[in-house]
DNA sequence: ATGGTGGGTTCCCCA
């Protein structure tokens, strides 16, 4: 099974290039964040005429909103409400071989990294609380895929010492996202096939002049599984080159292969 | 120290 997690900003946006990656790479399974529609406007025509005929989709109005399309059939969906705001920003999907496959939309944080004086940063570090919490307790052979808005290595930037004031990479983040690892044994399947202390990101910001030349990355997109999973992923690729086609989104896709 | 770009919605918010 191939699964893909992409941060999409906006799936209604970027059509051309969903449909580029679906010709370049056929995932089974496509897990996009920031898909910034309701689900009643959601374009299942496309996913459908592309052969994707299961989809779960988790949407609101203008922000969050996750959606995971399958060639495989999904047996139940399900989203959870974190922090109980109503917004969207996961969906499950349980598969026929026993997985669960949780498409995860973390908050940002916004720019100030005082959960006293910021409330976005508050939200995001109740959020990263909530889902150790309920790692302890997760029995299904899981997949957590997503933007998790959190680059935990220093390699994982492209200047650690820069960045660590700045919301995404300070020591309270990556810290809760430790703490949130150890809760079920989270395995990092990127970091698996492209070990530390080697450069990997997935996501440039729009506003530098030439992204790919001055690569002044972060890893903020993860695909991790549960211990028992651990040896289930067979390949790994970060598509960077997605983030130089026509009307990009600001993060890469990430590919992973699984042995069922 | 600052502003740079992009999407969605509404005359501004969020990333």
């Amino acid at each position: 099974m191939r699964v893909i997690t992409w941060n999409i900003n906006s799936v209604r946006a970027r059509l051309a290039i969903v449909e580029q990656l679906i010709n370049e790479t056929s995932p089974d399974m496509l897990c996009l964040q920031e898909t910034k529609v309701q689900d009643h406007m959601f374009p299942h025509d496309f996913f459908e005429s592309l052969g994707y005929k299961y989809r779960a989709i988790k949407g609101q109005k203008s922000h969050h909103g996750v959606a995971t399309v399958s060639k495989i059939p999904l047996q139940e969906t399900y989203s959870i409400d974190w922090c109980t705001k109503g917004d969207a920003r996961h969906i499950a999907v349980m598969l026929a071989t026993g997985q669960t496959v949780h498409n995860f939309y973390v908050p940002a944080g916004g720019d100030e990294p005082n959960p006293d004086v910021n409330d976005k940063f508050a939200h995001k570090l109740k959020f990263l609380d909530e889902m150790t919490a309920w790692s302890k307790g997760l029995t299904d052979p899981s997949i957590l895929v997503g933007d998790l808005n959190i680059a935990p290595d220093p390699n994982d930037v492209w200047d650690h010492k820069k960045l660590l004031k700045v919301v995404s990479h300070t020591p309270i983040e990556v810290d809760a996202m430790q703490t949130l690892i150890d809760a079920h044994g989270w395995h990092d399947v990127v970091r698996a096939f492209v070990p530390t202390p080697e450069k990997l990101f997935s996501w440039w910001s729009y506003r530098a002049r030439d992204w790919s030349a001055a690569d002044k990355g972060r890893r903020l997109d993860h695909v991790w599984t549960s211990p028992c999973l651990k040896g289930a992923a067979s390949a790994m690729q970060v598509i960077r080159s997605a983030r130089g086609w026509e009307k990009p989104s600001d993060h890469a896709p990430i590919c992973v292969d699984f042995d069922f």
